[in-house]
RNA sequence: GGGACCGUAGCUCAGCUGGAUAGAGCAUCUGCCUUCUAAGCAGAGGGUCGCAGGUUCGAGUCCUGCCGGUCCUACCA
């Protein structure tokens, strides 16, 4: 609603310029500062008063007096040197939010893919994975939210070398055979004795240099998929895949479908693309140099100012003097896939039914019966991963760019953001060690080849171990299974709005002490301003009432509520829910959308603070009360739980 | 060496394509629970927006240089 007024504001003041004064101007609308200064502000008489020639705030009264009515606006103000500030009608406006006649969704057409979470299946998830997904998973809920359709990938790399390494670590660290690392499989927190197996195998190689043959032997066995070593591989990274899956489920985060690398090199993925880069000359063969009998793409493709005469030792490596191929080289193949480039399809089974019945499915070699939907082919590509491999994606983007894709490249996007490392003070908590430097560093990279880390289902269990205390002294007479759901949605709310609340480009210093809060701008004091409107309305019909008919609130009753200015802006306030969603949506910065969110729930706070609407006495102004909490509550909910994936609790 | 990003209150961070008196949260201090739950509300203090130039009606925002910090620049991913 809000959105759809600063449009046609847009609109009306284009189209009046150029009708009187022959100007094609690009109208900004922006937000006053200070909401007294009305609902909307336009400098345009600054960017006029050079082709005028005139003093801007000449520009702007002149533009007030002869400007036609606009409908919904009350009037058009000139302030400070030369603004113009709109206010609206307001009794016009609620009326319209009351009626429900809210613009239609326009989404573009086609379909959306999203990759996102892509943790290698070698260990239990950690925080800083959960950043990646949490913010995947965010952006996801927005496009849809937007009306986009929009197809989830959780990327599979179960033949790299990480899973190798805890494969090492099994057979040839342990010693044990595959029947006892099945048993390990069906014992719970597999997830957590591989992080353990993984830190010690890196730490094996540090000590003894020799064992890194037993990794390469393991990868050749694992890529061509036979033996001993394979087995186990295959066992293990399928496992952690389904550890993972509960772990994000923990936090209502799904997937559609999962690709997986063993499928890119058996289905030949790979093999397409390479035939396809070859002929279009985008990789060449190196004679000499340090990448002598490599494949290599030259640095021209995709590194700006490089020159077309830069050496090959400059040049990124796709395929290897020993004919593998490297990660880069299967990502390239993977992204033709999702934009439908590569004439190939993987067969997919079935791997997943959620609780709520969404079905996931992952990629295989062999057919399957059961009929999958249509995977891949996406019109838009994002790939959520750590802005540490920029440079990584530049190169599969170049790799499109120089096989004449230039649409697709251009639709391809990185979804970057900086990684989580810990504050100095929680390694401390924590036992981690720290050197002197460390200590006086803002934060300390996490590490999986060290063990290093805040596991995420340690956290997550931490969370709801604190909102259960709370809840617990707040409402004990309530039944343990349901103190245990709402202690579950506070630490979900807390944990998904602390890792979206900082911008992407942010490096995350997590402090456990501030993630633990739930105080101040965190996701429980979002959900309490939602609960506390729930609250008023529950408890108008333990008292006895009902909901009164809306309706009967008719323009002049809601012009005249409205003239009080705490209610207008809370109002106000509410409606900009579609227009935060379009500017978080076109910034790519799912924060913004949290800071709406909060922004709601301290206006919502304040109202409810000087405002007890159960008490009020005067008719009209009691069910207009009602009115604002009642379409405050659908506003925020909707932001919280569909939009940012954070549940709202009964109670709190 | 080359590339990218960052530097805003004691701390952690917002600040959209340049716009009115630079904002939150935490921490500190002061008030407010017989009321729809205080996970809350109201208020106070706290700033040379790293430094120096430039562009213009106007710069935290754009350009250049410097200082400080981080990441990338693998036949790892």
């Amino acid at each position: 609603m809000f959105h759809q007024l600063e449009e046609q504001l847009r609109a009306s003041f284009a189209q009046f310029l150029s009708a009187n004064y022959g100007l094609e101007a690009q109208v900004v609308v922006e937000q006053p500062k200070q909401s007294s200064f009305g609902e909307f502000a336009l400098p345009i008489a600054f960017s006029l008063a050079r082709q005028l020639r005139k003093a801007p705030k000449a520009i702007a009264e002149e533009l007030v007096a002869k400007m036609p009515a606009i409908p919904g606006v009350a009037a058009l103000e000139v302030a400070g040197n030369g603004y113009i500030n709109v206010r609206l009608q307001r009794g016009h406006y609620a009326r319209a939010l009351l009626s429900g006649s809210a613009a239609a969704l326009n989404p573009a057409a086609g379909k959306v893919i999203v990759e996102h979470t892509n943790i290698n299946p070698n260990k239990a998830a950690h925080i800083g994975h959960l950043r990646n997904s949490v913010l995947g998973d965010t952006f996801v809920r927005m496009l849809r939210s937007a009306g986009r359709r929009v197809e989830v990938q959780n990327y599979i790399d179960n033949t790299g070398v990480q899973v190798a390494d805890v494969v090492v670590g099994f057979h040839y660290l342990e010693k044990k055979p595959v029947e006892e690392v099945k048993a390990l499989i069906a014992q719970p927190k597999f997830d957590y004795y591989c992080w353990d197996l993984y830190a010690r195998t890196s730490q094996h190689y540090t000590a003894n240099p020799e064992a890194i043959q037993w990794r390469r032997d393991t990868l050749h066995a694992i890529e061509h998929g036979e033996g001993t070593l394979a087995e186990i591989g295959h066992l293990v990274a399928d496992a952690i895949v389904e550890r993972h899956i509960d772990t994000m489920w923990r936090l209502a985060i799904a997937y559609d479908v999962f690709p997986r690398e063993s499928e890119i090199l058996h289905l030949k993925f790979w093999a397409k693309a390479f035939e396809q880069l070859k002929e279009r000359k985008a990789v060449y063969l190196v004679e000499e140099g340090k990448n002598q009998g490599c494949w290599v793409m030259a640095a021209s493709h995709f590194r700006e100012g490089a020159s077309e005469a830069a050496s090959d030792d400059d040049a990124k490596v796709i395929v290897r003097s020993n004919g593998t191929v490297t990660y880069v080289g299967k990502d390239i193949a993977y992204q033709m896939w999702k934009f439908g480039l590569l004439g190939l399809d993987f067969h997919y089974k079935p791997l997943r039914v959620y609780p709520d019945g969404h079905q996931a499915w992952v990629a295989t070699d062999e057919p399957c019966d059961l009929p999958a939907p249509a995977f891949g082919g996406g019109a838009e590509v994002y790939n959520v991963i750590d802005s540490r491999q920029s440079y990584l994606q530049d190169v599969v983007v170049a790799g499109l760019r120089a096989l004449g894709y230039d649409k697709q490249a251009e639709h391809s996007i990185h979804f970057s953001y900086e990684m989580v490392a810990l504050s100095p003070r929680t390694c401390v908590e924590l036992g981690i060690p720290l050197s002197e430097e460390d200590r006086k560093r803002p934060y300390v990279e996490v590490s999986g080849r060290k063990g290093l880390g805040v596991k995420a289902d340690d956290l997550i269990d931490k969370l709801i171990e604190k909102a259960r205390a709370e809840v617990d002294s707040r409402h004990p007479d309530k039944a343990e299974a349901e103190r245990v759901r709402v202690a579950t949605q506070i630490a979900i709310g807390a944990l998904r709005y602390f890792l979206l609340k900082f911008t992407r480009n942010t490096v995350i210093a997590f402090d456990l002490q501030e993630a633990l809060s739930f105080e101040g701008e965190t996701g429980p004091y979002v959900q309490y301003a939602a609960v506390r409107a729930r609250n008023i309305l529950r408890k108008l019909e333990e008292r006895g009432g009902a909901l009164p008919d809306f309706s009967q609130l008719d323009e002049a009753a809601l012009a005249r509520q409205l003239q009080a200015e705490d209610f207008w802006q809370l109002l106000i306030a509410a409606s900009k829910s579609g227009s935060a969603l379009d500017s978080a949506l076109s910034s790519g910065e799912p924060a913004a959308m949290a800071r709406y969110a909060f922004q709601l729930a301290q206006a919502f706070n304040a109202f409810y603070h000087d405002y007890p609407i159960l008490a009020e006495e005067n008719p009209e102004k009691r069910t207009f009360l009602l009115w604002l909490a009642v379409y405050f509550k659908e506003q925020l909910e909707r932001t919280l739980d569909q939009v940012l994936g954070i549940p709202v609790p009964d109670y709190m």
